[in-house]
DNA sequence: GCAGCGCTGGAAAGCGCTTTCCCGCCACGC
DNA sequence: GCGTGGCGGGAAAGCGCTTTCCAGCGCTGC
C-alpha cells in the first residue's frame, strides 16, 4: 500500500514536458498550450491517475477551495435545510464545504472560525443565531474581522449588525403577521413559548408577535422561555400548563419547539387544536405531514442557504449586503377558530 | 483590508529565534525547546495573532486534518443524525469535517471521494447506502482503493463488502424481528413499501421482513417499490392503495418513507392504525412525537456515526473491521392489534 | 532585411511550513 | 584533560504546486 501519490512532476516527466506546461494544461491558466503537448499531458495524467494536491495548490495560489458552514446542530431541520442550500451552491461552484457544529456554544463558533481561517477558507456562512451577550459578540466580531482581513468573505443567516453580508428572514414581520392571523381566528388570550432571552432571533419573533397582538387590540401574551429545541418547547409547554394560563392559542418561537410543545400538550390531555391552538415558525418540512399539521410562518430555508452561499461566493463588493426574505403565514390544522 | 496573514517567519523574527524553533514551539514536535525561548515565541505569536497555515502544514507533513463525510441528503434525518455523530467525534479529535452530498447519484460519490483525495483527507465516512449496480460499484471501489493507497482510511455505514471498515446495522435481523412482532399483533396480510430495488439496505430490510413473516407462517407481502424519501413513500402508498391490496399492515423500508405513506393514507381517508397499521425503520427522532407515534426498528443513528468516525480515526489495523449494531423493535401507536 | 511583436515553452523562485542535519555547548566518565 | 554523549538551536532542504520571467521563434510592417 501507500504507493505515494502521483505528482505533477511525474506527469510532466512522463509526458516529456516541463512542470510549468503540465501545470498550465491540467490546472487551467490564462496561458495557452499547443494542442499537441496538451493532449500528451492530459493523456499521461489520466494514465497515471494524477490528482492535484489541493494543499499545495492552496499554498501556491494562496486561496483554498474550502467554504465553511457553521451551524448549532445539524440534526435540527432548520439547520440541515440551510446546510442543504449552502452545499448545493458550493458544490456547484466546485468548492468543498466544511461543516462545523457549535452545540450552541458561542465560543465554539469563534474556534471554528479560527480553524477555518487557518485553512484559508475562501468564505464562511454562519447560520447559527447570534446572542446578545457582549463579550462573545466582541470575540466573534474580532474573528470575523481577522477572517475578512485575510481575504475571506463571511455571511450570516438571520443576524445583521456584524458588518457582513446577511440573509435576514422577516422574523419580526412574520411574528406580527402570524399574530394578526391568529387574532382573526378569534383568539383573545395568547401565550408564547419564546426562545432563550438572549437570542436575537427569539427576541425579534416575540417582539413581532406582540406587536401583531397589539395591532389587533389584544392583551400581551404570557411568555415562557425555553431553549430553541424540541425539549425546550416541551419544557416550556409544561411550564405554561402549570401556570394555569387561560390562553387558547400558543405561539412557539420555532417549529421544533412547537413539536415539543405539542408532545407535552398531548401528554397532558390537551387537544390540539380543540383545546389549544398552536403555531410555530420556520415551516420545517416534516411538520407539514403531521397530525395536526402545524400552522407556522414559512421561511424558505434551503433558499436562504443558497442565498447566503451565493452572497459569499460571488466575489461581492466591499459593502456588506443584506438580503431580506419574507416569511409567509401558513395556517394549517393546528390552529382553529375560537 | 487584506493585511497579509502573519507567518511563522514573522513570529520567529519578532521573537528573535529561528524558524525551526518557532515551529517546534507552536506546532508541537518531539524536540524540546527551552522554557525561555518557548515563552517568548508563544507570547509573540499571541500578540501577532498568528494562525498556522493549514495548507502549508498539510503539505509539509503530507497529511491534513480533514475528514470527509459523504451523505445523500443532509436534510434527511437519517443522514443528519449520522452526521452529528461523525462531527462530534471528529471535532473532539481536532479534525475538520468536510461535508459532501450526493443527491443520491452514485457518480457524485466517486467525484467527492476524488476531491477528498485531492485534499489528502485523512479519512472519510461514506454514509450513503450502496447500490448493487456493477459499474458504479467498480468505480467506487477503485476510488476507495486509490484513497487508501494514498494513506487515507475509509469507513462505510451500512454496507460491507467494500473492504473497508464498516458499521453494519442489523437490517435483515431488524426487518425479521419487526415482521414477527407485527405478526404477533394478529396481522395476516402485509404490504411492504420497499426502497429502490438496487439498494442493498432496502433489499436487506425487505428480505428480513419476508423471512420474519415466513417464520410466523404468513404469506409473503405485496411489495411496492419507491425511492427512499418522503415522496417515495407517499407515491408507493398511493400505488398500494390503488392496487386494492387487502393488507392490514404496511412496513415502510424507512421512517421517512413511512412519513410520506402516512400522509398519503390520511389523504385517502385511511385511518392509522384503525384501518391500517404502519411501521417504519430507523427511528428518526421527529417521528416519536407525531400522532400516531410511529412503530419502527430503532437504530442508534448518532452512535453509528460516532462508531464510523471512531473506526476511521483510531489508526486502526490493516484489517477491515466490521461493527454490527442491532436494531430494536419499538411498537408504538401506529400499529394496532388486528 | 531587421526591429518589434505575440506566442509558446521552460527554468526557477517562491507559497508557509516541517524536519533533517549539523554545530556548539555542557556534563560526564575515564 | 580530553573524548563522548546528549541536548538545544539554527540553516536549509524539501513538500507539490503556481507564476513570473526569460528565451526562442515565426510574423508583420516598414
Amino acid at each position: 500500500m501507500s504507493a505515494r501519490q502521483v505528482t505533477l512532476a511525474e506527469v510532466a516527466k512522463q509526458a516529456g514536458v516541463s512542470l510549468a506546461t503540465a501545470s498550465r494544461v491540467l490546472n487551467g491558466s490564462t496561458r495557452q498550450v499547443s494542442g499537441d503537448l496538451s493532449d500528451r499531458v492530459l493523456r499521461t495524467a489520466e494514465e497515471l491517475g494524477y490528482v492535484p494536491n489541493a494543499s499545495a495548490q492552496a499554498l501556491a495560489r494562496n486561496s483554498s477551495s474550502l467554504v465553511g458552514l457553521v451551524v448549532h446542530d445539524i440534526t435540527d431541520p432548520y439547520f440541515s435545510c440551510i446546510a442543504a442550500g449552502v452545499t448545493r451552491v458550493a458544490e456547484a461552484a466546485g468548492l468543498v464545504v466544511v461543516l462545523g457544529t457549535t452545540g450552541r456554544r458561542p465560543e465554539r463558533e469563534v474556534e471554528l472560525l479560527s480553524t477555518l481561517r487557518a485553512h484559508r477558507a475562501r468564505a464562511v456562512v454562519l447560520a447559527g443565531s447570534r446572542t446578545t451577550d457582549r463579550a462573545s459578540q466582541a470575540r466573534l466580531a474580532a474573528e470575523i474581522e481577522a477572517f475578512s482581513e485575510q481575504g475571506g468573505r463571511v455571511a450570516c443567516v438571520s443576524q445583521a449588525k456584524l458588518g457582513t453580508d446577511t440573509v435576514v428572514p422577516g422574523n419580526r414581520a412574520g411574528g406580527r403577521a402570524l399574530a394578526r392571523a391568529l387574532a382573526e381566528l378569534g383568539h383573545k388570550r395568547f401565550a408564547v413559548l419564546g426562545g432563550p432571552t438572549e437570542l436575537v432571533v427569539a427576541r425579534d419573533r416575540l417582539a413581532g408577535f406582540k406587536a401583531g397582538l397589539a395591532d389587533a387590540g389584544i392583551a400581551p401574551p404570557v411568555v415562557v422561555h425555553g431553549s430553541f429545541t424540541r425539549d425546550g418547547g416541551y419544557e416550556a409547554a409544561l411550564e405554561l400548563l402549570a401556570s394555569k394560563s387561560r390562553a387558547t392559542c400558543v405561539f412557539a418561537a420555532t417549529d421544533v419547539m412547537a413539536m415539543g410543545a405539542m408532545a407535552a400538550l398531548r401528554e397532558r390531555g390537551v387537544r390540539v387544536p380543540e383545546d389549544m391552538s398552536i403555531a410555530g415558525f420556520d415551516d420545517i418540512p416534516t411538520l407539514r405531514d403531521t397530525v395536526p399539521a402545524l400552522s407556522t410562518v414559512r421561511l424558505p430555508l434551503e433558499r436562504m442557504g443558497e442565498i447566503a452561499a451565493g452572497l459569499v461566493l460571488d466575489g461581492g463588493g466591499d459593502e456588506a449586503r443584506t438580503v431580506r426574505v419574507a416569511g409567509e403565514v401558513v395556517l394549517r390544522a393546528s390552529t382553529a377558530h375560537n
